[in-house]
DNA sequence: GAACGTCGTTCAGCAATACCGAACGCAAAC
DNA sequence: GTTTGCGTTCGGTATTGCTGAACGACGTTC
């Protein structure tokens, strides 16, 4: 609606995608505008600390306020907030790393990441962005949704991201099905060759609220000894989470109706 | 300069500052400008993903496409790409939590957080904004910034965040004066109660770059034990980061002419 | 249960504002 | 030394965004 933010978004998405430093030119031509538009849109971002400009080149880039503002972002949060400690919990009890997540679009979002007891050297996930029907997190939310915004997401686009993605969404409907029996999602590599996850849903007042789940190496997440109980965990810690955030007592299917 | 982008960024930071969930009216009101203004301007923003309605009290909170930018932003950060695994390693030969950190105003940002090896949970600090003048991390860059920008932030406002944060600008200048020619700083719960830090600078091409030190339980960190060894520690890995930068040869203050 | 207050939202008109083409200064490339 | 490309500045135009007033819905109060 008003376009000059419109633009201004653009702008930093562009500088997002498009390698670490654009230049204005680069940058007009991209988003579609004229130079001297772009140039003021960058002044008045660089003025608020979003965007900061090499002193040596004259190149843009992200600047550090957006950090900030994505970190007030996981404040509001209040799944996240409420997660911290029970994904602690579950890292332990699990032996493995612990993700928190919500939809947005057809995304899902790592909020919080509790990593791995004694673990190695892990990289920090916060902020990930993954197709909902290539991870666990992804299908547990997906299968507690109202049933037309289901639909939606089912006749949308379904990358694939590994050779054990599921691209075709009548065998995608018939997981989340299941998924809405049980009450967890599994994945099998369908994110990253290598990697496995389980998953439950969290609920609060008004539905479904995001998901919690283990993410860890295939052999040890899906190994037959411990998946049983990795998947009681999972659910019973998301059902405590979904309880402190208010969510009817019916810890499953409830809010689907 | 684009008053729209400006209002947008403001209406951002109040929503960021003010409480979880905000009204438009109150919104407007914080902000300083018509109430249709500011709904147009979160229409805008919430199509952007920047922000979100809460379906249920039609109130404005921060959106995850922030959350996106903010983590974009960390990977334009050139220090932070080369710090990942030097920090990784600090960590483990420390046994403490290391962290990165960059110089924005009179705040240091920190941009990477490595974990204590086997360490209790941990809440991780990425994002978090810190006064220069109450971090190791934060001295450690002033120390050896041009002297007319050190003159400028010794003048700024020295906050005290602790009863051990220095308030006083002529024993900072003292301090900055030592660190310059130590190559290091310390910092005895300046920032927060029970906590001490040890960092050095670190350089690329233009000059100091940002600082990268240790952080953990002032007992442990500055027990006279292992202080020495931390000390050597951090401004090896300072080092060794500065040289993958690109910086001089010239490890220490150099740059500073 | 009805009246009130408050909130988010819509509308239309005014003019302030942001956009653009052209031109400038500068640096690097040839 | 010339040329090419960059980031930047400038001024006029009309597009665009701003505002006051009014609408409908919700929650509260008496």
């Amino acid at each position: 609606m008003v376009q000059s933010v419109q633009r201004a978004v653009r702008v930093l998405r562009e500088l997002a995608a498009g390698g670490p430093r654009l230049g204005v030119t680069e940058l007009a031509e991209r988003v579609g505008v004229a130079k001297p538009t772009v140039h003021a849109l960058l002044r008045t971002l660089e003025g608020e600390g979003l965007v900061v400009q090499d002193a040596e080149t004259g190149r843009y880039q992200l600047g550090p306020g957006l950090l900030m503002l994505g970190n007030a972002y996981l404040d509001t949060q209040e799944l996240r907030a409420r997660s911290l400690s029970w994904a602690d919990t579950l890292a332990n009890r699990a032996d493995e790393a612990v993700w928190v997540a919500v939809l947005t679009g057809d995304h899902v979002f790592v909020v919080h990441h509790a990593f791995r007891p004694e673990g190695v050297v892990q990289i920090l996930e916060v902020g990930a962005s993954i197709p909902w029907s290539t991870c666990a997190l992804g299908k547990a939310i997906v299968a507690f949704l109202p049933p037309e915004q289901r639909k939606e997401l089912l006749e949308g686009e379904l990358p694939a991201l590994t050779g054990s993605s599921i691209t075709d969404a009548a065998a995608l409907a018939r997981q989340l099905e299941e998924i809405g029996r049980t009450g967890h999602a599994l994945e099998n590599q369908e994110s990253a060759l290598g990697d496995a996850g389980i998953a439950a849903p969290v609920f609060d007042r008004s539905g479904i609220a995001g998901a919690i789940g283990v993410i860890g190496p295939v052999e040890r997440v899906l190994d037959d000894a411990v998946r049983q109980d990795h998947v009681v965990a999972v659910r019973e810690v998301a059902r405590q989470i979904s309880r402190e955030l208010g969510a009817g007592r019916s810890g499953a299917a409830g809010r689907t109706r």
